[in-house]
DNA sequence: TAGATTGTTAATCGATTAACAATC
DNA sequence: TAGATTGTTAATCGATTAACAATC
């Protein structure tokens, strides 16, 4: 049912959870038109997009915005709490452990992982900073199903294969760096550097 | 020229000098099936992209390692400097502002900007923290070309504003918001949360 | 020469857009 | 009813893959 979905379709899910969630002012309902319009997309590719999820149009009026927000809200399962931990507690992973913006996701930082002892046993942003080689038993504890690499490039290779070994299954990377993870496991990869190269490039 | 490349190609580009710079143990040469089975794409792929940039291959053997590396970055802008500002100095500017992989793309990050009167004139990684209020005045001043934008949602909007009044044109865009901007400028969104959620939708 | 590789042209595949019937 | 909107089916467009000639 979910692999079906285009991953094009699913990037744009969250942009329309966040646009209806900033935008409507006790609208009741909102159509793929204005949608479309506001975020400058085909119309038909939001409906398209839309009917992925569980919402369901009312011809004439559009959607209901709270159904269609609670739709794309289930649908990229903000309800059912999954929990994430932060592999190298670095300025970007320290970044990470502060930002509040995760808990919209339905997903819980818990912890850090790293190999400073500077940094084990403390906290950042009220969250504990865990020994890398306790990653394993940690993990198990915490039930860490989501990870992030904030270490640097020449170490995100052995921090995926702690992540492996430890059965995180999904992985965010944002070492410049391919990781090979076996079947089953997932790597989205975000190098911001290449993201600002190509944009001036672009330009 | 490079208006003519298809995105998806131009993302592949720093994959591809990323992995010909951290491989090859001094190999002179490298086959377009070599770097397709590396990075798990197809060999006619990689030969499509490389066509975009200047590199030339050389039947039987392959491009030559140093060659395709300098036509990737001749390509990407590495050689011609160019300088950017962060906008917003909390944690996630913060550790954009002390990270060292822009300079691989000829990315000078010089200052970042805030409105907090505790940072401003301060320093954070070496690079002054100058008021929002003078955006104008000192991007025009170190020719800034690059933002990003690392303010939290609310203020997101308002920042993207005064960068259009300072004709910064190239935008990396870390919150949560659509941005909108007049022709001419370029923004590219990166929601970290969102990323998260995709994956763990994925997985 | 035979074989490996490039670069290009044609075919396929998938995503987006257009057309349109259904509906309230 | 007329008009606005959804959802679906068909057409288009663009990116990827397959086929293959050229070459050293």
């Amino acid at each position: 049912m979910k692999s079906d979905i285009p991953v094009t379709s699913l990037q744009r899910l969250p942009v329309y959870l966040n646009y209806l969630k900033t935008s409507g002012n006790g609208e009741q309902y909102i159509s793929s038109g204005a949608i479309a319009r506001a975020l400058s997309l085909g119309e038909v590719l939001v409906r398209k997009d839309l009917a992925f999820t569980s919402a369901q149009g009312r011809t004439r009026v559009g959607y209901v915005r709270e159904e269609l927000i609670a739709a794309l809200e289930e649908y990229l399962g903000c309800n059912n709490r999954k929990t994430a931990a932060i592999f190298g507690a670095g300025g970007l992973g320290s970044a990470l452990l502060s930002y509040g913006g995760f808990g919209n996701y339905g997903i819980d930082v818990v912890a850090a992982f790293d190999n400073d002892s500077a940094k084990i046993g403390g906290e950042i942003g009220g969250k504990p900073v865990f020994d890398i080689n306790e990653a394993r038993e940690k993990t198990r504890e915490l039930d860490v199903k989501l990870a992030v690499i904030c270490v640097p490039a020449k170490y995100a290779k052995d921090v995926a294969d702690v992540l492996v070994d430890c059965g995180v299954r999904a992985i965010l990377n944002f070492a410049p760096v391919l990781l090979k993870v076996p079947e089953g496991f997932v790597v989205r990869n975000i190098d911001v550097a290449a993201n600002l190269a190509i944009l001036s490039v672009t330009q």
